[in-house]
DNA sequence: AAAACGTTTGGTTGTTTTACCAAATAAGAA
DNA sequence: TTCTTATTTGGTAAAACAACCAAACGTTTT
């Protein structure tokens, strides 16, 4: 592996690690119905507004989401919406895991 | 979001959360072609043994990868390979992040 | 049975992540 | 301008993770 295919295989790895956290994937999912302010976001789980902000900023580093402020509010919305295209496949991998986790989708 | 739904974004992000890590995302890479020893892959990178040994284990409980021992080797493959399917959007991600990214398609 | 091979497990240490709190900032309302 | 409101930033402590080494295990080979 060279420098540059290795640089590859870390950017990519970033992207999914990114997602690799519940909250942060809950809000990709929320946000696949369209943009979301963080207040929206926060209404909905059981966390600390400091806490989605800092997960908000994981995803937009690793360009997940864009952000935009407007007014007093900052609005979060997919960049790239494929992202989400990969669910059943995850889905299929819990499916196929355990049959504890088979009930997870029913 | 209930105990269900939450249950199942959680398994969801552990899945993303394996393959979100340089060496394991690059192990599920080598393993689209076919199944490979541990050996086989410790070959190709730079790391010891145990640590290649750990992260296989992680793939295998989040149900990435399985196993089966054969003789003194134990061969890993994809258990559900679409998981590699959604690479090119990763990819679409990091194309539209950064100039500097950019160079690592090409 | 002993030695060698391929792999996993346990332990340790340093690094990263996470969650909360408090303080800072920025914009709109009073 | 002062006062909220919405969000981010900084700090801190606890938990999780990663990498290495050494030891243990199960198979084969000798």
């Amino acid at each position: 592996m060279n420098a540059k295919e290795k640089a590859l295989v870390e950017a990519k790895a970033n992207v999914l690690k990114a997602l690799g956290h519940p909250t942060r994937l809950w809000m990709a999912e929320q946000l696949a119905d369209g943009e979301k302010c963080v207040c929206e976001l926060v209404e909905n789980i059981d966390a600390d507004f400091s806490t989605v902000s800092k997960h908000l900023s994981i995803l937009k580093q690793a360009g997940v989401v864009i952000d935009e402020k407007r007014g007093k509010q900052v609005y979060y919305r997919l960049k790239v919406p494929c992202i989400l295209q990969f669910m059943p496949c995850i889905e299929a991998v819990i499916q196929a895991t355990a049959q504890t986790h088979i009930d997870l989708m029913k």
